[in-house]
DNA sequence: CTAACTACATGCAAGTCTGTATGTATGTGG
DNA sequence: CCACATACATACAGACTTGCATGTAGTTAG
């Protein structure tokens, strides 16, 4: 009889048991990035975290290079799932310059983007991990770009519009990095607003949205 | 009987040798970061590389952390006489928008910069570090306005300069992060060049330079 | 000139991390 | 039901790291 998906725990499929640790060692990896960044990040915390034995960790990922390696694909996915659910929450709005320019700094806010400046950082000493970092970033980046056209169809066609996502990314990314920890939440905000009035001014020129009225033109 | 600054080697005064070594130490220590990272940061490769004993180094910095705090303070010194130097080369320049812009990318670029990042993630994960870090880095920034505003007096009283320059600074390190090591400096190229053209575009909004001569200058 | 102090060197102890080797349990195919 | 494979656990070895304790050379004060 087969055991069905998702029986308690008595009988698992094996197939169901791995795949189920090492998304424990993955979250765990992410985890660890966060709290105890890259340096903090070892095998024996990931095991301790995930909740599993060492052996474990190694059985799935004989060296930590793997086990990193795969975190950045988890990371990657991740980071395109968060994006994707944010961006259906502004399908159809009727401002959509500010509502995409709000859902990327949400985007950025939370332990994915954490884990992932924590990874990149790192794979400037690291050759291997910069390999990997390089072959899915862009699959991150491709996405978001993707859905953000297929979701603003009217300023899809703006050969400007994409220019200015990266802009704006790289805004946000610059603030997130450059602040200490986040120790005071009200200047990262007062930051973010000083930008965020910035790269509006920038879409309404760069899409020629001053209209016939909006300053001496 | 003084024996003079900077006698060859045969007899420098306590002082200057005290000096010298933690000099050296704190410029291994930046190196150190730039080349294997925070994690790869340890003591024993910091002697190594500045060519003094390990004894040498705890005689002078006790612990670990004191010497990475004392590395902040040095960045961020080193940091401001960057910059000062790069804002000199540019007074009274005609155009001091874009050479400002140029000049603030040029001071992110090199070793630097990229000590500072290390020290930026690896604070999120070590209070103490973050602490010192909160301490210096206003002195940078602070010192980079004021210079800013010295030089460029007839942007100086405009209150929307000195947002703009946060801005441009945020931009820059979001590209300069985002970046897999550098990897391919063509795309890095590129990256700025788009930044640099909306920021330019930005100032423009800004400081209400559209009228009549807006090419022309 | 000598005593004391500072700068530096060497060696050691304790801890941690990684990788491996070997043992055990739990599914799985025949 | 049985051989086998896969998932996991335990134990250990080697290579780090950090901090300390002790020894030595050079410098300064009286």
């Amino acid at each position: 009889m087969s055991p069905g998906v998702g029986s308690a725990k008595g009988s698992r499929t094996q197939e169901e048991r791995s795949a189920a640790t090492r998304q424990l060692l993955l979250d765990a990896t992410v985890d660890c990035l966060v709290r105890y960044g890259y340096a903090g990040t070892t095998t024996t915390r990931i095991a301790e975290l995930a909740g599993v034995t060492r052996g474990a960790l190694v059985h799935h990922f004989p060296s930590r290079a793997d086990l990193v390696s795969a975190a950045v694909r988890h990371l990657a996915s991740k980071r395109a799932e968060v994006a994707f659910a944010r961006l259906e929450a502004l399908r159809g709005s009727a401002d959509p310059i500010p509502a995409a320019l709000d859902m990327l700094w949400e985007v950025h806010q939370g332990s994915v983007f954490l884990a992932t400046a924590e990874l990149w950082v790192a794979a400037r000493a690291d050759a291997t991990l910069a390999e990997q970092v390089d072959r899915f970033e862009p699959m991150v980046t491709g996405t978001l770009m993707e859905f953000s056209r297929a979701l603003f169809p009217v300023l899809a066609g703006h050969p400007e519009f994409r220019h200015w996502l990266y802009t704006s990314m790289d805004v946000i990314r610059g603030i997130l990095v450059s602040d200490p920890a986040g120790h005071e939440p009200d200047r990262l905000a007062r930051r973010w607003q000083r930008a965020r009035r910035h790269l509006l001014l920038l879409a309404e020129v760069l899409f020629d949205r001053v209209g016939p009225a909006s300053a001496t033109r």
